[in-house]
DNA sequence: CTGAAAGCGCTTACAG
DNA sequence: CTGAAAGCGCTTACAG
C-alpha cells in the first residue's frame, strides 16, 4: 500500500498516546523533562503509528533546521562533481543536504532564477546554501557560498584559480610552437569566464604574440554555443592551429566540428579545454584540459558553509584552488607546414 | 551585503503597500479579483522588498506544491545519471525538485533512512516522490515511484532487467570458453542484486555448466566489499577464468585485486561488471559490462511520477527497461593453459 | 474587490 | 513533569 491516506500527525500521536503535542514534540526532540513512563507511551504511539515529524512544519517554527541547501540551475557532470564533494564534506556532520533544481530552464524566470530560489529556501528551510555559478550576485539573509561567483562579488565563495590554470594551458600550446591561437571565451559576467580570457591574454603577451581579436569567438559556456564560432575559426583561410575553450562542453564541441571539417586533432588542431569533466577523458583523441578539481570546490564550499553556520569560521570568506593542466592526445606540436 | 537582516514576509510587502497579507498572497498567486491599481501597488512594493513568499509557508498550507522530491541515500555515479534524466524528464514541467541526501552514513539512522526521509518531505513539501535504491520496502501519502525496488514490491517503480542483463553478460562468458566463472553478489534484499544472481545461474544452467557455490562470493554493492572475496576467488587453486560482478563499482576492484595479485586482464581474467558508470570506460583495460541506462531509468521514473501526481496516468505502474551488453576489454577468450 | 480570521503541523516560552 | 496558548509565514473560505 504506497499511496495511503493523509499523513501522520503529531496531534494523532498525542491523541494515541494520551499527551499534548507539546509533550510528543519533546520526546521527538529529546528534550529533557518528560518522565521514563510518559516517554514509553509516546514512543510506542510514534511506533505503532509510523510517524516522522513534518520537516516543513518543524523548520517553519524552529530558528536552526540542520538542513543546508544548495541551488543549481542545470543537472550536469559539473554538477555533480560538485555534489560529490559537498555530500562527502557533510558524512556525519549532522546536515543534511537539500539540493533545489528549477525545470524552467529556457522560461521566463530564467535570469534570476538563482536569488529566487535561495531566498524561497534560506528563510525558513535552510540554515544557509552554496550556490552553484550563479549569472548575477546573490544575497541571503542565513549564511551563502558561492561557487564561482560574478566579477567583483565580496560574498563568501569558492573558486579555482582561472587565471592561472588558463594561462599554463596557452603556455602548454605555445611551448608546442602554436603562435595562432583560437579562443572560446564563456559567458562573460561570470568572474571565471573573465580570468580564463585574460590568462589567454597574459599568456600570449608574456610571449610577445599579439593578441588577433578575430580569433576570439564569444561563447556562453553552453556548449552549442561554440559549434558556429569554431567552424567560424576554421573556416578562416589563416585558420588557427589551436584553439583553447573556456569549458571542456565547448571543447568537445571543437572536436566534433574539427571532424566533420575533415581535420585531424591534433595533427591540424590542437584543443585545450577546460574543468576535466568525465567525458573529456572519453573523448577521441582525449582531452587536453585544466582540471579545476570540481570535487574540491564543492568539498570546500561545503566545509566553509558549514562553519560560517556555527559561526566558527576562521579562514578567509574567498577561496581559490588550484588547478592542474592534464595533457592528454588532443595537442601536438605545429606542424612545420602550417607554422607561419 | 550577503547577510541581511530578518527575511522580508508577506506582513511586509503588506504594510508598504498598504493592503492585507490576503491580497499580498492573491497578486502573488496571481488569483482573480483583484484591481489593477492594487497590484501595481504590491508589485511596487514586491520589487522595492525584493520579496520571494517561502516555500516552506507556502507548502504547508497548500495541498499542491509543484514540487517533486528525490530521496537518496549517497551520491554517486549512479545517482548522477539518474539525476540527469529527472531533471531532463522535468524541464519545462512546471515542477521543480528537491533532492535530500542525508549526511548520516554509517550512523544509526542508516536502515530505514528512505521512509523517514520520505515521510518527513511528502506529508507536506513535495506533491510526490522519486526514491532511488531503498533498502526496504516505502510508503507515502502521496504518490512514490521507487527506482529498484526490494524484492516482489507492488510500489510503482522503474527497474533494469536485470534477469535479462546478466544472463547475457554470463552467456558472452561461456561463448569465450569460460566455464569456472566467479560471481560477486549485491545486497540480497535488493531485487536488482537477486535477478542478477539468477541470470548468472540461468545463464550457466542452460549451457549445462553446475553451479560451483565456492564460485559465488556474497557482496553488497559497495565496491569494497568485493576487495576480499575478488581475493579469496583468485587465490583459489583452481581459481576461476572469468568473474561477472553484480555492479561495475565492484568489477573495478576486481580489477585492482587481480592486478595487485599480478594477473593480466583480460589475459589471465576476464571480468564483466553491471550498471556501465562512467568510470568504468576509463578503466585499464576498459570494463566489458551491461548498460542499465541509469539515464533512462531516471527519465522514465521521473515522467511516471509526474503523471501520477496530475492523475494522468494510464500505463502500467511498474516499468521495466531493457539493458545492453558493452563489450569492451576486459573480457577475452579463455586461454588454452587453464581450460579444465 | 478586499480584509479578518482560521488553520496548515509543528515548537517554545509561560504557567502550573 | 505537563499542558494551553501563541505564533512561524503563508492560503483560503467566509463576510462584506
Amino acid at each position: 500500500m504506497a499511496e495511503g491516506g493523509s499523513p501522520v500527525t503529531m496531534s494523532d500521536v498525542a491523541r494515541l498516546a494520551g499527551v499534548s503535542t507539546a509533550t510528543v514534540s519533546r520526546v521527538v526532540n529529546g528534550r529533557y523533562g518528560v518522565s521514563a513512563s510518559t516517554i514509553a507511551q509516546v514512543r510506542s504511539a510514534i511506533e505503532r503509528l509510523g510517524y516522522e515529524s513534518s520537516l516543513v512544519a518543524a523548520s517553519l517554527r524552529r530558528t536552526r533546521t540542520n538542513v543546508l541547501g544548495l541551488v543549481t540551475h542545470r543537472f550536469q557532470s559539473y554538477t555533480a562533481e560538485v555534489l560529490k564533494g559537498v555530500m562527502d564534506a557533510l558524512t556525519q556532520s549532522g546536515f543534511d543536504l537539500i539540493i533545489y533544481a528549477n525545470s524552467d530552464v529556457y522560461g521566463t524566470y530564467s535570469e534570476g532564477w538563482e536569488q529566487r530560489h535561495l531566498t524561497r529556501l534560506s528563510g525558513t528551510l535552510t540554515d544557509g546554501c552554496i550556490v552553484v555559478t550563479p549569472w548575477g550576485e546573490v544575497r541571503a539573509s542565513t549564511p551563502i557560498v558561492v561557487i564561482d561567483p560574478v566579477r567583483d562579488s565580496a560574498v563568501p565563495s569558492v573558486t579555482a584559480d582561472n587565471l592561472a590554470g588558463a594561462t599554463t594551458a596557452v603556455e602548454h600550446l605555445l611551448g608546442l610552437g602554436h603562435r595562432r591561437i583560437g579562443f572560446i571565451a564563456g559567458r562573460s559576467s561570470l568572474a571565471a569566464a573573465w580570468s580564463r580570457e585574460e590568462g589567454y591574454r597574459k599568456a600570449l603577451a608574456e610571449a610577445g604574440v599579439p593578441v588577433d581579436p578575430a580569433l576570439i569567438g564569444r561563447g556562453d559556456f553552453n556548449p552549442e554555443s561554440a559549434v558556429p564560432l569554431a567552424r567560424a575559426l576554421l573556416e578562416r583561410p589563416d585558420r588557427p592551429t589551436a584553439i583553447f575553450a573556456a569549458s571542456d562542453g565547448m571543447a568537445l564541441k571543437v572536436l566534433e566540428v574539427a571532424k566533420e571539417m575533415g581535420l585531424d586533432v591534433p595533427g591540424d588542431l590542437s584543443v585545450v579545454g577546460f574543468d576535466n569533466i568525465p567525458e573529456s577523458a572519453l573523448a577521441e583523441p582525449r582531452l587536453t584540459t585544466v582540471d579545476q578539481s570540481m570535487y574540491r570546490l564543492g568539498y570546500e564550499a561545503a566545509h566553509m558553509l558549514k562553519a560560517l553556520v556555527t559561526g566558527e569560521w576562521e579562514g578567509p570568506r574567498q577561496i581559490l584552488l588550484p588547478t592542474r593542466l592534464l595533457v592528454r592526445g588532443s595537442t601536438a606540436p605545429v606542424r612545420a607546414a602550417t607554422r607561419p
